[in-house]
DNA sequence: CCGCATCCATTTTGATACTG
DNA sequence: CAGTATCAAAATGGATGCGG
């Protein structure tokens, strides 16, 4: 049965976070280990909280390993799991999806908004 | 640099984020066209209103065409574009990701969350 | 420097009722 | 049956101040 292909609501992990943060820490985390600060210099725009709550997250799901050095100042790294590793390569087919198909989606959102949000295909009179 | 392969807050077309419902639309619509009610009835709780939302958007980008019968009862069939197949493929990259690490990523929540949040690693006096 | 807590604004989602 | 409208609820995002 095809539905048993299908993606389910409550499969948690695929929803590995619901915002748009996730995906570009784990990217940037792609070469090395980096800290707290350099992140959050580098990922544009992100919040302390966000970046907080998402590398929580990612550590908690055993997506990122978080080492903590009692200095002072604090000193906190960042580094990619095998498990991170490999959440990485999704990322990258999502950034690589997007990078290839990114006029034709633009080209068919502006087709879309000209026609006034109408179907493409409209019926009339099929019994 | 490294900072070039890592995917930026601005890339719109990651729009169609990992987003509950986009990808479960679309590996439901993987072998068949459906019609509204039968997507609704297999989505597994979805509302009618976030089903309505989240197939318009869909359109709008072109990855799924829209074919509209004025019968009575009306009649609205979904299927896939050549685009959407190459969603697809994503999605089922995300489903097959989520199917293999499942239970380790169980595994990593109940750890951390039984060892209070506390990170695996931790160094008390470098430097 | 790191990150938690709190408060607040915005966004997203859901429940319900109604229309063609 | 498919879609819209409205309202309520929940999740998310940001700002600021405090603490280790």
């Amino acid at each position: 049965m095809s539905l048993s292909q299908s993606i389910q609501p409550d499969d948690d992990v695929l929803v590995v976070r619901p915002g748009k943060w996730t995906l570009i820490i784990v990217t940037l985390l792609r070469a090395e280990t980096l800290r707290f600060s350099e992140i959050k210099r580098h990922a544009g725009g992100i919040s302390q909280k966000m970046l907080t709550t998402t590398l929580r997250d990612l550590e908690r799901d055993g997506f990122v390993t978080r080492k903590i050095f009692a200095t002072i100042p604090p000193r906190v790294d960042y580094e990619l799991t095998q498990l991170g590793q490999e959440l990485l390569e999704l990322a990258d087919s999502w950034r690589v999806f997007a990078a290839r198909n990114r006029v034709q989606v633009e080209a068919a959102r502006r087709q879309f908004d000209a026609a006034g949000g109408e179907p493409v295909i409209r019926f009339i009179r099929p019994a």
